[in-house]
Formats: structure tokens, sequence, C-alpha cells
DNA sequence: TTAGCAATTAGCCATTTAGCTAAATATGGT
DNA sequence: ACCATATTTAGCTAAATGGCTAATTGCTAA
């Protein structure tokens, strides 16, 4: 889990992350986007992929990265449960509670994603 | 956001959050816990702090560190649906259709926790 | 007011990190 | 075989991190 928080900890690595978000893409694709060399770049997504948090798959002369949502989700899961086990279900019971009393005011980050 | 992802970098830091996750404590008490000088440890608290984690209350010539819950959360969960806005919702489906077919089977670490 | 304890700040050193350029290692096309 | 392209590895430097001890600040109590 340390690696994990490690890789996170950057933040143009989260960036790589959330521009992955979408689809896969090469690793000179992600070097065109991030004002940044290619050996660095490679080197930030060594440590993603070290963390578990991306996979490679090479394809010819091309290396294609993609996200490994799992992990992240869940590795975050486990931390929260690990430091606020108790606190967590109250604060979860308070946002449904203003849910269900003013529709469509809650709209906190922690709100469930819309359905399509 | 990067405060809190730097803060939660470190594999000590994120142990303090742990033990302050019962109960607050004065910076000494943090200190004997760990084995770590006690100017390294405020250094630690103090990253914390600034980062939002962690709150401090000086009385008489304690001081008292707590948890912040909150931010915790708030970070964590925002930082997800920058990450994975569109596939989380899957996942969720998944893990409760899970749960619905083989009911006390499915005791995965997303799962909700138990009520008291 | 002086002694003593809690906590932080200052100053120092070793290690790690993040960036770069240049070189090496594939792979594909001619 | 040979050259061009994609990516990674090597090797370097500057800056950040994390630890320590010693010194400082703030408070309590004798």
């Amino acid at each position: 889990m340390g690696k994990v928080f490690q890789a996170l900890s950057s933040d143009i690595r989260r960036k790589i992350l959330a521009y992955l978000s979408a689809s896969s893409m090469t690793a000179g694709e992600i070097a065109e986007r991030f004002d940044i060399s290619k050996p660095s770049l490679s080197k930030h997504l060594g440590i993603l992929e070290n963390a578990g948090l991306v996979s490679s798959e090479k394809k010819g002369q091309f290396v294609h990265y993609s996200l490994v949502e799992d992990n992240l989700l869940n590795t975050l899961n486990s931390f929260i449960h690990e430091v606020c086990p108790c606190g967590k279900i109250y604060v979860e019971e308070s946002r449904e509670k203003a849910r269900a009393q003013t529709p469509g005011r809650e709209v906190s980050q922690t709100e469930k994603p819309q359905r399509d």
C-alpha cells in the first residue's frame, strides 16, 4: 500500500492517471500531452506500473498503458477503513439524510455518479 | 489536494493518522508510540496539519492532535471521481449484484461497514 | 523567580526524487 | 542489411525529504 500512496503523491502522476481514465494510450501519446521529456515520463509510468495503478502491453514498437481502476479503488477504500473505521458510516448517513430532505441541492463530491 | 497526497505518501504519517483514529492525543503520547525523535515527529504532525488532515489544540503546555476525518474522506472521494468517473458505477453495481446473489459471502473491503 | 517539562525551531547531514541529455534496445519498413 | 521510430536505461545535477542533536519558546509549579 505504501507504494500506491508514494505513486499518488506526485502531481504529474495523478494527472497521468486522470489522462488515462478515458482510454489507453501509448507512452508517446502521454509524453506529448505533458511538458516533460520522454525519459522522465517513462520513469513516472514505471512507478505507476510498479504500484499496480497502471498496466502496460507492448504492441509492436509501441507500449500501451491503461489504468487499473480496481487497484486504486481498493487501496483507497481499505485505507479509509483503516483510518476512519467508525466515523465513515455517520458521514454517509448524514449525506443520505441531506439528500433525502433537499433533493437536488446536495451535489457534493461524494454523491454517487449519475446513471448515464 | 496535492498537499494531502504528499502528506499521505509517508508510511509513518499514515500510521499516525491511524493511531489518531480512535482518540486525540498529545504530541508527546504520539512520539512515545513511534520510534522517532520528538522534533522529527513534530515535523510530521506539522505536515499533516498543513494538509488539513489533523488539527491541533493547545491546552496548557500540551498540544492535543486529532484526526480531521472529513477532509480525508472528501479528498479521496473527489480524487476517485476525477480519475475513474465512469467505471466506478459499474464496479459498485457489480459488487451490489454479488452481494445480492450470495448474501454473507461478499466481504470485500469496499462493502459498507456494519451498523453497530 | 527559578527549575522543569512539553513542544517546536534551527541547523546539519545522508538519502531520495525528479528532471535533463546521451546512449542503448527493440521493432518496422525499405 | 539498414535506417527511422518508440521506448527505456545510464549517468548526471539540483532540490526535496527525513532523520538527528542542540537550542528556543511557553507554560506550570515550587
